[in-house]
DNA sequence: TCCACTCTGCCAGGACCGAC
DNA sequence: GTCGGTCCTGGCAGAGTGGA
């Protein structure tokens, strides 16, 4: 098994491995002839000569190309076609322990994907042998020495060609060029030891894989940049754009570079970006400048941005400001006592939505639409306004700004002074602010529990019932809706199969499925339906500003 | 179980501010 | 000056809710 030292031994050079075919792994050989001295007699079973690479040796290589930023994936052993979905991977490359997971059990094929994120690779699949020698003549001519893979020959078509791996500044599109295939963004190519199904291994020269510093660098192959996708711009701070586009001034603001970058990451994390985004928008954006010059080295680059991006997931988790701090006791407050009076329901889901974008933002007053905190409640956006409307009045919410045009309310989360001791009861603890809460959101939004389903009122009899065998009189004082309504909702879930009644007790059935209930009820797809409708809506209000009126 | 009242969803129409 | 943005009000029909 390879322990971490191993591992961070591998880290230390970066050049690709090197296989043979042969067990005499000590045995040097040149790319094009030392294995084929080696290759089996067309007929023969190749099976043996797999059974000479062990599975740690696998596992060996799968690490290494792990350490070297590649993107790789397991394939059937002697198979070249995926079984299973890989695209996750084009996004997010495998962990170590995941890759650790995959070749660590049994024979296995390797893929490494191109285009890739941290990658950018390109392969240039050479068909024929002809072919073979002119693109390394080409190669050769440009000054360009790369990591190679062939693979024995078998007695197939293609025998003697070979793929030449090279790094380049964007992800490239995959096309046909004569009898090459170049294999850029989205695409893949086998690694060695890998075995092609046809018999013979897949084996490499020992070269590292050259970076080109412009896809003009083979210009007989007229490389095309591949089209990726545009990051979310909406969700991310007008001033993250400022830093990752390098503005001086914003820089400025702060002590050095690395903390502008330890500020940007900490942004992009709190607009729900994961590590492979950021690494992505740092290679795409100028930024702060400092990442750019480790960059140099990717696997550099990738290490440096690691421990920055810890350290902005590190201020996040320690430096809990007032704000969050004073939105996780209100939200703890709200769902631990019963809302009373009609449309309390929709008032504390409306709420827990405030709460909700001041976590996200971090600070407050905070800037709330009223089509955002509908999508966020589950409730129309007009009765969002209501809602709001009724949480002013009733002193847990302050306008502090009135809505513009463009600009939408801001507000502030206040404590009413008769509240004030019972919400300050509810201290902040970590119980409070994880899992649980992020379920109770979640649920409340769920379409089984929209207008026209079992709405808000259903949502927190569900709530309650999670893990407890209750009385309709006990369900009716926990969620503070009355008797009558809890009854007529504990009915309507009997029929739709969520919950059964023992004696007196209500609870909810194993395997209870809300997503097949909503289909039943017709509210399944709202809330989808709700954001594409509000997409429209500020599509055509654009519309209308532009032309100043309704028409 | 029934009824009165409240709330919701939907629609139409109208209005402006801040950043660059 | 241009651009990019959301909210509010009022009315209507019908569903939801609380209480007798």
């Amino acid at each position: 098994m390879l322990t971490r030292q191993n591992k961070s031994r591998q880290g230390a050079n970066l050049t690709a491995p090197h296989f043979t075919t042969s067990h005499k792994t000590s045995q040097a050989h040149d790319t094009t002839d030392g294995p084929q001295r080696q290759a089996p007699q067309p007929g023969l079973q190749f099976a043996p000569a797999f059974s000479r690479i062990t599975q740690d040796r696998l596992l060996q290589a799968a690490v290494r190309y792990h350490e070297l930023g590649l993107s790789i994936f397991s394939l059937p052993y002697r198979q070249k076609s995926a079984k299973k979905r890989w695209g996750t991977y084009k996004i997010a490359p495998a962990g170590y322990g995941e890759v650790c997971m995959m070749f660590d059990r049994k024979p296995q094929n390797i893929a490494i994907i191109c285009g890739a994120i941290e990658s950018n690779l390109v392969a240039l699949d050479c068909d024929t042998p002809k072919t073979f020698i002119e693109t390394k003549t080409q190669l050769g001519e440009a000054g360009i020495q790369t990591w190679i893979v062939k693979r024995n020959k078998n007695g197939t078509t293609h025998d003697g060609g070979g793929s030449f791996i090279l790094r380049t500044p964007t992800p490239v599109a995959s096309k046909k060029h004569g009898d090459i295939d170049i294999i850029g963004a989205g695409g893949y190519f086998m690694a060695p030891p890998s075995a092609h199904p046809g018999g013979g291994l897949y084996y490499s020269n020992n070269e590292p894989i050259a970076r080109l510093p412009d896809l003009d660098a083979l210009g007989w192959l007229n490389l095309k940049p591949a089209q990726t996708d545009r990051p979310k711009q909406q969700k991310l701070s007008g001033k993250a754009w400022r830093l990752l586009n390098g503005d001086a001034k914003t820089i400025g603001a702060y002590q050095s570079r690395s903390e502008a970058e330890i500020a940007l990451c900490e942004s992009l994390a709190r607009a729900g970006r994961n590590f492979n985004e950021v690494l992505r928008l740092f290679r795409a954006y100028p930024g702060p400048g400092k990442f750019r010059e480790k960059d140099m080295d990717p696997l550099e680059g990738r290490r440096y941005l690691y421990m920055t991006w810890c350290n902005g997931l590190d201020w996040i988790n320690t430096t809990e400001n007032k704000a969050t701090i004073l939105a996780k006791q209100l939200k703890s407050w709200a769902l631990g006592h019963a809302w009373r009076g009609r449309g309390a329901s929709s008032d504390r889901a409306v709420y827990l939505a405030h709460c909700n974008i001041v976590l996200r933002c971090g600070k407050q007053p905070h800037g709330a639409g009223l089509r955002e905190l509908g999508e966020m409640a589950g409730v129309h956006w007009a009765t969002a306004g209501r809602a709001t409307t009724r949480l002013i009045k009733a002193g847990l919410l302050e306008l502090i700004t009135e809505s513009t045009p463009s600009l939408p309310n801001i507000y502030a989360l206040t404590v009413p002074s008769e509240q004030e001791e019972k919400i300050r009861a509810y201290c902040y603890t970590p119980s409070h602010g994880g899992v649980m809460e992020c379920s109770s959101m979640h649920t409340i939004s769920h379409d089984i529990f929209r207008w026209a389903g079992l709405n808000k009122s259903g949502a927190e009899v569900w709530q309650a019932l999670q893990g407890s065998e209750l009385t309709i009189r006990e369900l009716a004082a926990m969620t503070g809706r009355h008797r009558t309504t809890v009854k007529r909702k504990l009915l309507t879930m009997v029929d739709l199969g969520l919950v059964e009644n023992v004696g007196d007790d209500w609870c909810i059935v194993d395997g209870a499925d809300l997503s097949a209930a909503a289909g039943r009820l017709g509210t399944k797809g709202a809330g989808q339906a709700q954001r594409i409708k509000h997409i429209r809506d500020r599509r055509l209000h654009r519309r209308v500003l532009d032309r100043g009126r309704y028409y």
